[in-house]
DNA sequence: GTCTATATGACGATAGAC
DNA sequence: GTCTATCGTCATATAGAC
């Protein structure tokens, strides 16, 4: 059924409206997000916002999901990308990620801290952080099939231990020096180092008898 | 020069206001922390508050004053007892560090994040917070000089490396796990793991030429 | 010196007119 | 769908009682 030409124009209203609260998000931090300031931006009066959103956790529920589903498609487009050792796709992989939250910094405050009291995400927004995680224990269980991680680890662990990391990159990088871009990052400098260490520990230096014959090429060292 | 009477009564009401404040950020989160709430359950009126600090902010900041000095307490006292391998020395003072954290979600998510907006802590307040991280480089340093950290890498790496790797450990299981006490801790869970590939990593097989002598049981497997 | 009384302007949110 | 009017709460400021 096609939206007819209300639906249509509700439909950009909300985007028009998701798009200054980020950039209210991006200049005030999580936190600093206000309905009148939206409203003010828009040339509108705060009570018309209601019409879109009933509540400020709604609004805070949608950017979750939107920041959710950017994250994803950002990760999902350069999934398929992907080659070469375990350790290089670790890297080339977690920069994507950390890139994106070092870009995003208000977006990641929303999606992997708890920045604001009485929001939690509902399950709807939630959706696309679960298929993003989902799409990485699959590409984790390749991995182990083509014999570049272990045989003998449980792939829950791995990927556990692997986020560990990448979570500690952002989350000291957004704390401690929020204002340096990806090239000035010196968290982020770090990533090459903790990806080299963690191959070495849960990569296999041979194929595994499971691999299905297209291995890629693993460190050998 | 000893306090007169009206200056000590005047330091406990500050304690009282902290302690209050600390138990509200406890249950409401960072920034659910208001000053009238503080007045309320103080029995007196919010403006009375500013008696003893100009505004919220400065409030904010005796809070992180706190909370670091409450940690660093924390970390010097078991730091004296720390004896074994790198790797068993690594994890006794992580789990302390994150027990800590764990144990204090309100105060960490104030020192390690920046839940508040147009809030950064005063070079006072952050006083104790660089005192810790030079106990933390110093011992790693004595690490080693008694050859348990390889001599061919800087401590400054080492050092920001282990600190993103606890750092992970913390996101991720406030932001998930954020009601699991220390026991049940799923992301505490991975910490073992973690030092041992970060021990077998940076440690040393053998006493460093630079040893002192007074090298502790180096992990030699 | 310490607190109260009172006021200001911003906030999130609701009701109802148009 | 947007407005005005309004409510209660918030942080904050000031004046003055005791």
């Amino acid at each position: 059924m096609p939206l007819d030409r209300r639906q249509r124009r509700r439909l950009e209203t909300i985007e028009e409206v998701l798009d200054i609260a980020a950039e209210i998000m991006a200049e005030q931090g999580v936190a600093g997000l206000s309905v009148g300031e939206i409203a003010r931006r828009m040339g509108i009066r705060p009570p018309s916002l209601y019409v879109y959103f009933p509540s400020k956790n709604a609004l805070y529920d949608a950017l979750f999901a939107r920041g959710a589903e950017l994250i994803l498609a950002a990760m999902a487009e350069q999934r398929s990308d992907l080659t070469g050792s375990f350790e290089e796709q670790l890297l080339a992989s977690a920069r994507a990620f950390i890139g994106w939250c070092i870009e995003h910094p208000a977006y990641s405050q929303l999606l992997f801290w708890r920045p604001v009291p009485g929001f939690t995400p509902t399950a709807e927004a939630y959706a696309p952080a679960v298929r993003l995680l989902g799409l990485t224990t699959a590409w984790f269980e390749e991995l182990q099939s083509d014999g570049l991680i272990r045989a003998d680890v449980a792939v829950a662990d791995v990927l556990r231990d692997w986020t560990v990391i990448t979570s500690g990159v952002i989350s000291q990088q957004l704390a401690n020096a929020p204002d340096e871009d990806v090239e000035a990052g010196r968290y982020l400098a770090a990533l090459p180092g903790l990806a080299a260490m963690f191959a070495a520990h849960y990569g296999a230096t041979r194929p595994s008898a499971r691999s299905r014959g297209r291995a890629r090429h693993a460190d050998q060292r």
